[in-house]
DNA sequence: ATTTTAATGTGTCATAAGTACATATTTATT
DNA sequence: AATAAATATGTACTTATGACACATTAAAAT
């Protein structure tokens, strides 16, 4: 029997559900945000022995009365506060070995959050943003599940306009440049981006230019109503 | 409490590791293969009351021992005999109320098979080829997951070289076509689906013409030797 | 041997999209 | 009034896409 698969008992309580007979099934969760021009992933503090000092993503296991595609909500939720977050499924992940404390197999989903929109507490929930690009690895395989996801992320953003939801109400055209060459990791053209952009018709221009800046301020814009989720409340914890 | 959580004590008997407190998980394939000038998938007569005379897809548990992304091909070795297969995830489905004997959470992957190479004995295992277009329903939410399947498929036949599972070895530009043809279930020119494949670099020329037939042959190609999988045997069952 | 059948093999033109690149304009500050 | 720092915008080149027609080949029929 795998390695993997010997565990002891006290690590094993942590876990509900979990033996060797009986596979437990997880979620876990990309949130990114955007701050100072850096795409940012929120991580917690693992609490296995395995892994003590290590950070890894939100997740927990999925509840048997619960739609598996509702337990990133309710971990986003009671984790964080946040809600109406916009999540998408990437990927299930199940080797044999990933979970030091039994079988545990787990489905990935990213999130976007807009950082100053939610208003994290996150400091005291163990909660800390770390740069994407900073991450050398992670607890369990989550750095796997954080590069799908970041790959799954990037080959979006040009086809739905998943992109806002990083993004406050209201911004600027450089702003939303800032965000695409945050998730891609690349400079952009500038013009060649306005062009792209105006081409998917995503953008409703507010007749609203940036204010307090010591420069030429640039218009604003949102995002177009028929692509926005309903509403955007974020509870407060 | 949901009312497909409230099962009969022998429904449940089915399905090992199966209980309320206990989340099962399976794999579902959606195994496709081409005949016919026509794209099919593999299904059998479900084995539930509740779907009599309806057909799924091939599935199991995943096992306690085994990895996640093993399961679909240890399914499909022990249903059909088939080994060597093209095989991928594509998402997992959790709704409550799936499956009416309890709560199973599956991952879905799809399959490609070159039909008459492999030589499936299909009708002694109660398997069968339909063709897509013609499946109107199947049991559990096997439609959806097929259409999921489906639409990975057709979004991925221009990415990467995956169709040419469906094929054999050898073939001309016009079954490559026709192949093309079934997934998208729609008409392509061929003076620009030839431009199209020749700028991808998929193809080796094998400077061999088709013959044995009423008109003129044409030239007959292979996939080219860097994108092939290992072998190609075939297990007899 | 010639004709017929049924397919293969190939190129051009028009339109759309992608990429590289530079100048005039606006606002606040000095 | 001049400066600093950004916004706003267009063109030329290349590449991809989509519509479309004709000469060629091999076997079969006459």
């Amino acid at each position: 029997m795998a390695k993997s698969l010997q565990l002891k008992t006290a690590e094993l309580e942590k876990i509900s559900h979990l033996d060797y007979f009986n596979i437990a099934l997880s979620v876990d969760l990309v949130i990114f945000g955007y701050e100072d021009k850096e795409l940012k992933v929120l991580l917690i503090k693992s609490d296995l022995e395995e892994f003590s000092g290590m950070y890894s993503l939100l997740g927990d296991l999925v509840r048997p009365d619960e739609d598996l595609d509702s337990a990133p909500y309710r971990v986003l939720l009671s984790r964080t506060g946040m809600d109406d977050v916009f999540l998408e499924q990437v990927h299930t992940f199940g080797s044999i070995g990933r979970h030091p404390s039994g079988r545990v197999i787990t489905t990935a989903y990213y999130a976007l959050i807009d950082i100053r929109h939610h208003q994290l507490q996150v400091d005291s929930n163990e909660l800390h943003w770390h740069a994407v690009n900073d991450i050398k690895k992670l607890a369990f395989d989550h750095k796997l599940i954080l590069n799908t996801c970041l790959e799954q992320l990037r080959s979006q953003i040009m086809e739905k306009p998943v992109a806002f939801n990083l993004m406050q109400d209201k911004f600027s055209l450089r702003e939303l440049q800032e965000v695409y060459e945050a998730i891609l990791d690349t400079k952009l053209d500038r013009r060649n981006f306005r062009k792209k952009i105006a081409v998917k018709d995503w953008l409703q221009d507010l007749n609203e230019m940036e204010s307090n800046l010591s420069h030429r301020p640039g218009k604003l814009y949102g995002l177009k109503k028929q692509f926005k989720r309903k509403s955007s409340k974020a509870l407060v914890i």
